[in-house]
DNA sequence: CGGGTCGGAATGAACATTCATTCCGAAAAC
DNA sequence: GTTTTCGGAATGAATGTTCATTCCGACCCG
C-alpha cells in the first residue's frame, strides 16, 4: 500500500491526482490533467486504476495511511493532557506540513465520496480511534467534560480544520506559537 | 433584496437553487434540474440570472441577508460572556434549523466561488463585523485570551461548522443541551 | 517475433447556454 | 362589448463544450 511497494507510475497518478484534486476541486480535475501532470497516456491511468472514483478512494486510502504511522501515535504513561496536546499538534503540524494532503482529505469528506466512507465504516474508525478511546479514558477520570466522545472530537478538530483552511488561503498565517495556543485553548474548551 | 421586493418567480429559483445545491453540490445540480424544480423553464431562469455564477451569487447574498437580520444581533449593556453565548447560540440554532441555508454556505465557503468572495471582500466583513468587534473589546479587558481575532473566530465556529455537518449527516444528533454544551465549551476555550 | 504495456485519438454522455418560437394579457380599434 | 394587435415573458429544442472512458495501433522487453 505504501508507495514503497508501489509502481513508479502507479504513485506519480497518485501524487498528481491528489495534488490536483487538493488545488481545484473533484470537478474541475479531468483525468486527461491528471495524466498529463502524472506524466502518462489517459489510457494507462485506466490500467492503474478502474475509473476515477477508484483512483480517488486510493488516493485517500494513502494519505490516510500516512497519517495513521505518522501522528496518531499515543504513550500512555504520561498525564492526559499532555497526551492530548502532543497529539493534537502532531496532527496540526502535520497538516500544515501537507497541505495538499489536508486539502484533499478536506475535499473528500465534503463530498459524497466521504459521506460514503464514512457511513460504510462502523463507528470504530480505526484512525480516529486512538483519540476517542483517549476521551474516553479521560471522561472517565473526570479529567474533561462529560460529552459524547464525537462532539468532544468535533470541538477539537473543527478548529484545526477552519484555521488550517484560512490559513492555506492565506487569510492569515499560522506559526508554532499561534498553533501552541490553539491546541492549549482546544484542552481549556474540552478540560473539566 | 429580500423575497418581498422579489418576482414570485425569482424567489422560487433562488430557493430551488439553493436546496438542489445544497443537498447535491454545484456539479451535481445541473441548470435544467434548478429549472424543474422550481417550476420553470430553463430559458426563464435565464432570463432572471445572467448565468449559473450569478444565481450562485445571489443565493449567497440572500442566506447572507437572512443571517444577519435573524442571528446578528447584540446587546452591550450584558456581560461579555452572556453576549457571546446568546450570540453563538443563535448562530447555531438557526443554522441548525435552516439547514439547506448551512449547507449552501459551507459549499460556497469551500469553493472558488466563496475563495474569490472572501479576496474581494475588505476584511471588515460587515456580516461578522459585531463577532469581531466583541472580540476586541473582550481582550482589551482581559476577559478573554488575547489571540488574534479571526483565529478567535475560527476556535468558535470551527467546531460549530463541523458539528454541524455531523448533526445534518446523521452522524449523530444535536440537541438543546448538547447545544448549550458546546457553546459553554466555545467559551471556556477563549477565556481567560 | 509475441505477450504485455503505453499513449492519445475517438466516442458518447452530460452539461451550460442560446435563440427561434409560442404564449398571454393588456391595450387599441371598432 | 368584442375583436385585433402588440410586446414582453416564457419556453425547451438545438448547440457547442467538456468530460470520463474506451479502443487500438505502436512500442518495449523476453
Amino acid at each position: 500500500m505504501t508507495q514503497d511497494r508501489m509502481n513508479k507510475k502507479q504513485a506519480s497518478i497518485l501524487e498528481a491526482a491528489r495534488d490536483l484534486i487538493a488545488e481545484n476541486g473533484f470537478h474541475a480535475s479531468p483525468a486527461a490533467q491528471i495524466a498529463e501532470k502524472a506524466g502518462v497516456g489517459v489510457g494507462t491511468m485506466y490500467r492503474y486504476f478502474e475509473n476515477k472514483d477508484a483512483l480517488v478512494y486510493e488516493v485517500h486510502k494513502e494519505i490516510e495511511f500516512r497519517l495513521h504511522s505518522q501522528v496518531f501515535q499515543d504513550d500512555d504513561s504520561l498525564p492526559v493532557r499532555e497526551r492530548f496536546i502532543r497529539i493534537y499538534t502532531r496532527l496540526f503540524n502535520y497538516l500544515i506540513q501537507h497541505p495538499n494532503d489536508y486539502k484533499f482529505l478536506e475535499q473528500f469528506y465534503n463530498s459524497p465520496y466521504g459521506i460514503k466512507k464514512r457511513r460504510e465504516e462502523p463507528l470504530g474508525n480505526t484512525k480516529y480511534d486512538l483519540l476517542k478511546k483517549l476521551f474516553v479514558y479521560a471522561k472517565s477520570q473526570q479529567i474533561i467534560k462529560d460529552i459524547h466522545e464525537d462532539i468532544l472530537f468535533g470541538l477539537c478538530f473543527g478548529p484545526i480544520s477552519f484555521l488550517l483552511k484560512d490559513h492555506l488561503r492565506g487569510f492569515f498565517d499560522l506559526n508554532e506559537d499561534s498553533i501552541q495556543m490553539i491546541v492549549e485553548a482546544l484542552w481549556d474548551a474540552i478540560k473539566r
